[in-house]
DNA sequence: TTATCGATTCTCT
DNA sequence: GAGAATCGATAAA
């Protein structure tokens, strides 16, 4: 087991809430949204102790696309992926290293009208359950109305974002591999995902690609 | 219930 | 040009 910002704070998200004032986002702007959160993921970058992880985008060097991971702990890493989602990490290490927590899944506490608006907008299915407006990462991002160009990089405690600890109660934490990391950095010997045992928002696991026993 | 597949575009090789 | 820290619909079992 490896010691290392990511992964000392990962855990602490749990049940933390995190608040995002809907005015940056243009499309569907509206009042705040609050979530719960309850699934996060570790990831580690360049220059933080611990193995290289080969599942992470900072794991070679600074690029245009991974920028804000290298900047101040605490801010918003923003990505775009797969086309057509968007997804929040918070920085965890010193300026000029990178690690981040990938903010997976959570439950929204306050604005769930206008998290669903967000959610269904463009869709002409059934209707999205409670518990699955912030279920995976895609999702988290489209529910707080989060987007790269106008969250990437800035701080999560200050507007547009409020983020707050929690007590996480009598929960328990579970532990395991990361969802759809390939090779080993997605196998037991990266546990890095975390979540709220039992909580109907946590996201489904799905293996990545030629991922070791 | 589980498995597969298409959508869609950014990033890096 | 390939692959990606995904999601949701549809098909199969």
């Amino acid at each position: 087991m490896f010691l290392a910002p990511a992964l000392e704070v990962a855990p602490l998200l749990l049940g933390a809430r995190l608040t995002v004032s809907g005015h940056l986002n243009r499309q569907h702007p509206g009042v705040p949204v609050t979530l719960r959160i309850t699934e996060v993921e570790a990831y580690h970058g360049v220059g933080t102790p611990g193995p290289y992880d080969a599942g992470s985008h900072s794991r070679d060097r600074r690029t245009e696309r991974n920028a804000s991971m290298f900047g101040p702990p605490g801010h918003a890493y923003v990505y775009f992926s797969y086309g057509m989602h968007f997804a929040i990490n918070m920085v965890c290490s010193p300026e000029g290293t990178a690690s981040g927590v990938l903010i997976r899944a959570g439950e929204i506490v306050a604005g769930a009208e206008v998290a669903r608006s967000r959610r269904e907008a463009g869709r002409s299915s059934n209707p999205i359950p409670d518990h699955q407006l912030a279920r995976g990462p895609g999702n988290v991002a489209s529910a707080l109305g989060i987007t790269r160009p106008s969250h990437d990089g800035l701080d999560l405690f200050a507007a547009p974002f409020d983020l707050r600890a929690a007590p996480l109660g009598s929960k328990k934490i579970a532990s395991g591999p990361r969802v759809g990391v390939s090779g080993e950095a997605g196998s037991a010997r990266f546990p890095w995902r975390f979540w709220i045992e039992g909580d109907p928002t946590v996201s489904a696991y799905r293996p990545g690609r030629n991922v070791p026993k």
